[in-house]
DNA sequence: GCCTTGCGATCACCCCAAGCTATCGCGATA
DNA sequence: TATCGCGATAGCTTGGGGTGATCGCAAGGC
């Protein structure tokens, strides 16, 4: 059987991609003539028509269009193996998409940066923060590589790396009638008012599971767009809320007016965790990467 | 990114294949200069060492065995490219694997095949006779293209494509207190002796499961290799069994001193379909297969 | 212990295939 | 009708993948 050449298919994906000869030759670096002959080179050892070319107009045609995703596929699986063979040399070097989710960002990117580039003076931490749906989304879509989230995430063809729990705490106001308490048990929570973040945030789906509140116990008409607002909205007496640990570890006191008040055991918590596409060529280099957040963080996960 | 070539990956896995160097480049047709130069630049945009040479052994290095499943699915989608796009132009033609169970070869394919060779004389079906579990194993190993089964067929990736249904009857020798009735129930199995085929024939489990009938029934140390072998069993007196209609049809009244019996309505049946992996470039094919079957086989069916 | 054998690497050379420039034919548009 | 921009074609150039010959080396036979 003879095989067309990985070039062949990128001169084609790329003419359906800009939509011309012209524009898929400029995107390629190379003239016209030299894709158009490959193109014909391709169709007869394929044996089929891929463009219809009446006049100056270029259409996919019907083989053209079945068999443009095996097309992709192949440059995709193709890529994929450069990509797995350049993390074997060098694990950890050049861009990495990670996506984090904003309820995580701001409490680990600040103490894993620095030692990420320590450790991996070549890699380059692209970081997007974004809702776990958009990420999840994205890392379909091969937009990211990585995400940094709170389990469990639904996406067929991905796999899960469990890091550490992060326990939920309680934050009350000064002068809330359980501000003095040293833990709190979840059966305190029931009837309290509580402040939560607006929808699409997973924490404040993870909370409701977690520590077995109603959305009922919501205080309508206030849900905080991000975490910060909500501890002031609790520093101002509104209600109390639930925050994860790390979002106030380091931090306890730093917060005028406003109780951290653990859980007892078994204390309600999170499960953050590394998600990576299945196929992903660079799983290794991921639980190199899960081996350096553990390092990073569990330290302080275990000073609660 | 640089991309390696095809025959790159092709020379790749044809020495781990065969071996050596020597032994590859001629299984390859090229000289062993060539396959070894091209490795070399297939290393050089990998960025890593594929094999380790020490002295006069050549022994797949790690990185190399990380890489050979990339390596070797990335060829694969290549010739499903090209095997999908040689079945676009002309399809059902070459050489066809199809895997077909022993109660169902016999009944079938003397009728399938001169209608296939009429409608696509360019295909070559090459039949393989075998029961579902080896069949089903071999589909998965790409030994076969199709298979051609009693369904439902258990295997990850796999597609089923209902044909028909193949009503079982009752098959009892003159003399017999059912050998008069027109037709049967279910419940006048019940406490019958039964013969069967041994075990590994899916007909079997399928009798059982279609009749509600219990493995006791069955009459111990006589199990039949072949349904041939079933019948005449059978015309000898040694008990009833279940044939599936296509095995009697148009053959009725040709065994002597045997009773055909149709079960009342709703008829137990077994049903007949083909079976193909998901990723398989002949999908169309085989629904063209699908459709060929049926207009072999539905008539007789009908006129049960 | 020496010679043969067979491996992969290397070298020098060849040649085709993929690239280039220039040009053609042809619809669409003004 | 003139022009523009598209894809196809032609002829030339060149680099990369091919060949055969050879080298160095380790294993195995006599």
């Amino acid at each position: 059987m003879h095989l067309p050449t990985l070039r062949q298919l990128e001169y084609f994906t790329g003419i359906v991609d800009h939509g011309s000869f012209r524009a898929a030759a400029e995107a390629c670096f190379v003239t016209q003539p030299a894709l158009s002959s490959q193109i014909q080179q391709l169709e007869k050892t394929l044996g089929v028509r891929l463009f219809e070319r009446d006049g100056r107009k270029v259409r996919l045609s019907l083989a053209g269009s079945r068999l443009l995703p095996r097309a992709r596929l192949t440059l995709e699986t193709a890529t994929d193996l450069v990509t797995e063979a350049h993390a074997q040399g060098e694990p950890l070097a050049g861009p990495l998409r990670l996506g984090v989710i904003p309820t995580v960002a701001p409490y680990l990117l600040p103490a894993l940066a620095p030692e990420a580039h320590r450790r991996y003076p070549e890699l380059r931490l692209l970081l997007h923060e974004g809702q776990t749906h958009d990420l999840v989304e994205q890392l379909h879509d091969h937009q990211l590589d990585l995400l940094l989230l709170a389990l469990d995430v639904e996406l067929d063809g991905a796999e899960e790396h469990f890091l550490f729990e992060d326990p939920f705490v309680l934050a009350v106001p000064q002068g809330h009638p359980l501000a003095k308490r040293k833990t709190v048990h979840r059966s305190d929570l029931d009837g309290l008012d509580l402040l939560l973040l607006e929808d699409g945030h997973c924490l404040r789906e993870h909370a409701f599971a977690a520590c077995s509140i109603e959305p009922s116990q919501e205080i309508d008409d206030f849900r905080a767009t991000s975490m910060n607002t909500l501890v002031h909205m609790v520093a101002s007496g509104i209600g109390a809320t639930l925050l994860p640990q790390m979002a106030v570890q380091n931090q306890r006191g730093e917060f005028p007016g406003i109780m951290m008040i653990p859980f007892e055991e078994p204390q309600p918590a999170r499960r953050i965790g590394l998600v990576w596409r299945q196929s992903s060529p660079r799983k290794e280099e991921f639980h190199l990467m899960a081996e350096l957040l553990m390092r990073v963080f569990q330290p302080h996960a275990m000073a609660s």
